[in-house]
RNA sequence: GGAAAGGUGGCUGAGUGGUUUAAAGCAACGGUCUUGAAAACCGUCGUAGGUUUACGCCUACCGUGAGUUCGAAUCUCACCCUUUCCGCCA
């Protein structure tokens, strides 16, 4: 969210980055419904000053017993009481209207982000790894796995329905190895902390890191409740500190944890309908750092090169994006995407997309530090990032590492988390 | 799910309708003193909004939301959370 003083005073700015990410928001309502917030609270608190200092009269002379000069100034407050009232609601009602305005303002570029309608804007920054040369014909995750009777999908439609899978045997095992794998680098050697968080969270914690008012359609509710489910850890994880005023030199704060993540893919139909490429539930490990304001870009460079770190090892090739102003998520000021070559579909598809949300959750979410000791509380900055999207690792080890007779060879950094496993096959 | 107790500033903790402008202590920060430090003493010491060129002034906030009253941390109602006990349960 952005600060009313800052869309106030930098409205050109702010209508511009609008357009950059195909907004079609208009901030016409925005100034007058600023300005009548305003007058209303100065003649509203004018009015409650004006009250206090009658009640105060009152009392002394209710204690004197002189009822009978108290009671015109009983009348007086009343008669101020009903203009209060109305006030009230008209603030509350201008109040609601800016705060729906600004929570649906998506978050400003950062200066180093490639002005761009859509992806075809995106910059490649690298690429890592040359993708295999094969010499017989290539299958894709669905027909190796099902083969070798890893992955189940058609009875996980049975028991839930489309865009859910089963994974078994040692397509299970996998899954829980890459896991391990992954927290295992991030917490002994990246410095981050392992977190085990709730996979359901409330609205409050929603709406901290954006995904609430604008996208509960992509969200899974439960019934009768103020209870969703996940659709990344990096929602509980940032909201560890909502509501908070960290004090001390402890930045930045790195956090990771594994969670199995619920979407609800609203308006993907029709998109990777085959495979494990789009679910409804799939497992990721996420990063996320809490920064000083002053380091963050530096930060967001760290956790990148973390979740790289994960492709490198798996022997992976991937290629780093940074994405274009039309491209990038809602609250992102800057966003690199890890994409990693997929034998099957002959590209790149995402594997993990890391941001630096700038003070935008921070403000949402009222995660604040002070600058030095008795200084004014100020919002910290949040980054975030898969590291990796683990059913996304798991189907480009199948595709990437796949035989000619339809076994799997295990990567070899991950045969340690496999009993030394090196191959799966029938 | 049932019963009971509780929720007050960074922390501890007083406060049952009217100088409470939320006491006091701790912690923190600034100063005096000191060669330096500690102690002692003095001062500062919450968040948000509005207003002002500025010093400042005003308003709100004692778990959340409504209500009673001229006036609410204090009384009423609903809800949330915590702790303990009971029930159920992995």
């Amino acid at each position: 969210m952005l600060s009313v003083d800052f869309v106030r005073n930098n409205l050109e700015t702010v209508k511009e980055s609008l357009k950059s990410r195909n907004s079609t928001l208009s901030l016409e309502s925005f100034e007058n419904l600023d300005k009548e917030r305003r007058s209303a609270i100065t003649e509203r608190d004018n009015l409650k000053a004006k009250c206090n200092r009658l009640s105060e009269e009152i009392g002394a002379l209710m204690k004197a017993k002189q009822k009978e000069i108290a009671t015109p100034k009983q009348q007086k407050v009343a008669t101020a009481k009903i203009r209060i009232k109305e006030l009230e609601q008209l603030i509350e009602e201008t109040e609601a209207k800016l705060s729906n305005i600004l929570l649906t303002i998506p978050n400003l570029p950062h200066e180093s982000v490639p002005l761009g309608a859509n992806e075809h804007a995106n910059k490649e920054i690298h690429s890592w790894g040359n993708p295999r040369q094969f010499d017989f014909e290539i299958k894709d995750h669905i027909d190796l796995g099902t083969n070798l009777g890893i992955l189940d999908q058609a009875r996980a439609a049975k028991i839930t329905g489309a865009r859910f899978s089963i994974l078994r045997g040692l397509g299970a095992r996998l899954e829980r190895a890459l896991i391990n794998f992954m927290l295992d680098i991030h917490t002994k050697e990246h410095g981050y902390q392992e977190v085990l968080p709730p996979f359901i969270v409330n609205s409050a914690t929603l709406q901290g890191t954006g995904q609430l008012p604008k996208f509960a359609d992509d969200l899974f509710k439960l019934e009768k409740s103020d209870y969703w489910l996940i659709p990344t850890a990096e929602v509980p994880l940032t909201n560890i500190y909502r509501d908070e005023i960290l004090e001390g030199d402890i930045f930045p704060i790195n956090l990771t944890a594994y969670t199995p993540c619920f979407r609800s893919e609203a308006g993907s139909y029709g998109k990777d309908v085959r495979g494990l490429i789009r679910q409804h539930q799939f497992d990721k490990v996420e990063l996320v750092k809490i920064s000083h304001p002053d380091k963050s870009y530096e930060d967001l460079e760290t956790l990148t090169k973390d979740a790289e770190v994960i492709l490198q090892r798996l022997e992976l090739p991937y290629r780093l994006i940074l994405l274009s102003t039309g491209d990038m998520g809602f609250s992102a000021s800057k966003t690199y995407d890890l994409e990693v070559w997929l034998p099957s579909q002959n590209t790149y598809r995402e594997i993990s997309s890391c941001s630096n949300c700038h003070d935008f959750q921070a403000r949402r979410a009222q995660i604040r530090f002070r600058r030095s000791s008795g200084g004014k509380p100020e919002p910290v900055h949040t980054i975030n990032g898969s590291g990796l999207a683990v059913g996304r690792t798991w189907l480009a080890i199948l595709e990437n590492y796949q035989e000619a007779d339809g076994s799997i060879t295990i990567p070899k950094a991950l045969r340690p988390y496999l009993d030394g496993l090196e191959k799966i096959q029938l």
